[in-house]
DNA sequence: ACGATTATTGCGTTCTT
DNA sequence: AAGAAAACAATAATCGT
């Protein structure tokens, strides 16, 4: 089949990110992120600019085998990149005009049409895999940027022959996942758990086996990126959020391979005070919206407390 | 005797025919 | 609809110390 053939030469989802301009947040001074069609501001999650326009040429001949040259751009969100078509309804005046044998006729062409687009062997496992990413993308409020790109993935997924034993489901979830953090969005694996309809373990299974195999490159994720997450989930004032953020980032290269979530709720708790004033926060709180319990968030605060007071001695805490 | 590694079995799943 | 193929988890077996 000739599409499988043309998206092995497809750029991998990691190709795409690297092309992004970096400005600053005029909320924030955070940097902004630019996806193909929309700006986020990596720290206050704030959408600068959505452009609904597609800047690119009218037609393309970038299409490697030149299939397509005009129409709307490729979609690899759906099994067919939405290069097909429907015989519509006509339900106005031409109705009448039809005769019941044409109506007929119609419908059996409309019927044959929409069956055929399955034909090919296996495709519509790879439509169920795709409407699934589609859900998952939309329930996790993901761009559409995101979701092309998990589709593309899962695609390349499909054609290494990655998923027979696992599940379609499961699969899917991981490829939103993958996507994400290749993308340096602060997701959670729990957060794809639990919009997702199989377990947490088979999706890190699916995960952890699409990166043995593909060996896509997903870069480290810094706990500064969950900071502005987790503290709009705690109402967290800017003061607040702009300690946390500082403390995050002071403690980065201390912390790699710990949760990033975890350390992240740490400098949350130290910036609200942490044991000394009444903390605005209970250690508890932040665990549950860090998805990590509340002794790794103490834990985690004494370490950081640590690092940043060999920093500063002037500052005497405990 | 014990812990660690490797085989085996059964199960739920994809995918082909 | 049926069966092959591949993955996984739980259990059994084997090995080295």
């Amino acid at each position: 089949m000739a599409t499988t053939e043309h998206h092995r030469d497809q750029p991998s989802t990691q190709d795409r990110t690297q092309s992004r301009e970096l400005s600053t947040c005029p909320e924030c001074t955070g940097r902004i992120r630019r996806d193909s069609d929309e700006q986020t501001c990596e720290e206050c999650g704030l959408i600068v600019e959505t452009a609904r326009i597609d800047h690119g040429p009218e037609w393309r001949n970038t299409d490697e085998d030149s299939s397509k040259r005009t129409g709307s751009p490729r979609m690899p969100s759906l099994h067919d990149h939405g290069l097909s078509t429907k015989i519509g309804h006509h339900t106005t005046t031409e109705q009448s005009a039809l005769s019941t044998a044409t109506r007929r006729k119609f419908a059996r062409l409309r019927k044959w049409h929409r069956q055929s687009h399955f034909q090919d062997t296996g495709s519509r496992y790879l439509a169920d895999g795709l409407g699934e990413i589609r859900r998952l993308a939309s329930a996790l409020e993901q761009s559409q940027s995101v979701r092309e790109q998990a589709c593309r993935l899962y695609r390349t997924i499909r054609s290494e022959n990655l998923i027979r034993g696992r599940s379609i489901e499961g699969m899917a979830a991981a490829s939103v996942y993958a996507t994400c953090r290749c993308n340096r969005s602060p997701m959670l694996i729990e957060d794809v758990a639990t919009v997702a309809r199989v377990s947490k373990q088979r999706i890190q299974r699916c995960y952890d086996a699409l990166n043995a195999e593909l060996g896509l490159e997903v870069p480290p994720r810094a706990p500064a990126a969950f900071v502005p997450r987790l503290a709009s989930t705690l109402d967290l004032n800017d003061a607040q959020r702009r300690e946390a953020r500082q403390l995050a980032d002071a403690v980065q290269p201390a912390v790699v391979g710990k949760h990033p979530a975890g350390v992240a709720g740490a400098c949350i708790y130290i910036a609200c005070g942490g044991t000394r004033t009444r903390s605005s926060v209970t250690q508890s709180e932040i665990g549950e919206a860090a998805t990590v319990c509340a002794k790794t968030i103490r834990d985690h605060a004494r370490t950081v407390r640590k690092l940043t007071t060999e920093e500063k001695p002037i500052k005497s805490d405990e």
